[in-house]
DNA sequence: CGTCCTATTGAAATTCTTCAACACTCGTGG
DNA sequence: CCACGAGTGTTGAAGAATTTCAATAGGACG
């Protein structure tokens, strides 16, 4: 199964006057809250000499799991996918990511799950021995993987709950609660009123919880009924309530 | 709800002669494949100087969720659960660590899950701001503390695929072959049989799996007249062929 | 011997899946 | 401009897997 991977790079390169701030790193929400922060100039410089921009379309593979890891990158723009296969091609979508994430396992010989641009994915990426250098240089840039680590594993852990122990209702609730919470945080109302787009489509939103299109659809649409979300076009969300959304997340042992 | 932890001290602190290695470190498997090894004899000594070994006893909480985190702890011998809970009470088993894991969320402030001994376990604990400062001092600490949360983020994925995809034949499966990599791997024969004792009872196999108690008790009846297990005394296993039970972890393509 | 705890087994109930049909949207081409 | 088809989402009915409820069994211990 040949996939063809449809890479626009944008020639974002450019002359780089030394000790000074790259260019394609001012503007970057990365250089802030992702990893580059960690760096100081010297090294935000060297590494921008290894790094480019890549915009990938949507449902475009990044990164297959198994293979061997050449490249991470940072998140620039949209929602990245990370999943993992059963031998007779059961699909688990094991995470979701945002900009300014790292996207990869530091340190790993090969990629331990699947990546797929969930959404049109801007990159800023670069090779794994450069960066793996870099962090063997700044204690600071490795805590801040690690820091992005951790945040994954919690992530993980509430989704183990979720897969283990909620039922279908309470999942779909979970998940659009953690979109809303993940995307366009400027979309907000006063009131915590928000509408947003869903990232994934109805299958993709199956996989991540572990149930059939069928089911995300029926549930979708019973919260739909009861008032807690309007639907526009598919994708397209609106929560008038956050809070009552949240308190269906899990079912209270007064309720 | 109180609950009273029974901790044997054992008396193991000592006089140290500085830059000599603890004796209380000596013959310590954290030493060597924990995160202790990534220490100098003299950031050893540091350490031993506010180090307790305890030993707890099966089924005592060693750390309850949203608790402050007060102290990190190595295992050194014995089983530990990690485990989440919904508002209504319904639990979810996360992780399982064994010796030498490093147990704890570096930097938290609070546990994001509870942590209770599913075994007899003796654990090497510190306080909290003796490790971060010692991290601050030891990049290669920090690594190996990022290595082992890389390792339970793994892990955490792998039993989302487990928990959001695989049947309760293919669960149990997975978990008793899980364990068998995990406990005793002295305990083999050559050709790849295995026995050994299970360190769970079957409620928390259940909230491990996602499954009920009657679910895993079916399942594992069926393994055992299937041939594919021998069952001691429900909690002692003998399995005499270690593929065969992989070849039921997932069910492949073509069977 | 009785009690507590854990595990097993059976039968009914429930949730979710599977299979199947249909609906909606959007682009292409007649 | 409309028909067609592909891709995506919804809905219904039947089926399967797992849970729930209930009863029983077995072991450890006083």
């Amino acid at each position: 199964m040949e996939v063809t991977i449809l890479i626009h790079e944008t020639k974002e390169r450019l002359d780089i006057h030394n000790s000074e701030l790259p260019i394609l790193c001012q503007s970057c929400e990365a250089r802030h809250k992702g990893i580059c922060g960690a760096l100081t100039t010297d090294q935000l410089v060297k590494l921008s000499r290894h790094t480019t921009k890549h915009i990938v379309d949507s449902e475009q593979q990044i990164a297959y799991e198994g293979e061997t890891t050449k490249r991470y990158s940072n998140i620039l723009r949209g929602v990245v996918k990370l999943s993992k296969l059963t031998a007779d091609g059961r699909q688990q979508i094991i995470g979701l990511q945002f900009a300014p994430d790292f996207v990869g396992r530091p340190f790993s010989r090969e990629n331990d799950v699947a990546v797929e641009a969930a959404t049109e994915v801007k990159l800023c990426s670069f090779p794994k021995d450069v960066l793996e250098k870099l962090t063997s240089e700044s204690p600071e840039l490795e805590h801040r993987l690690h820091e992005q680590s951790l945040k994954e594993l919690g992530e993980a852990r509430e989704w183990m709950l979720m897969l283990g122990r909620k039922s279908a209702a309470e999942r779909i609730a979970n998940f659009l609660y953690f979109i809303a919470l993940h995307i366009d945080p400027e979309n907000q109302s006063d009131k915590g009123s928000r509408h947003f787009e869903i990232p994934l489509k109805r299958g993709d939103i199956a996989d991540f919880l572990g149930l059939t299109i069928e089911t995300v659809s029926r549930q979708i649409t019973k919260l739909r009924q009861s008032g807690v979300i309007k639907i526009v076009n598919n994708r397209m969300v609106e929560i008038p309530d956050l809070e009552r959304l949240r308190g269906l997340t899990e079912t209270n042992s007064g309720e």
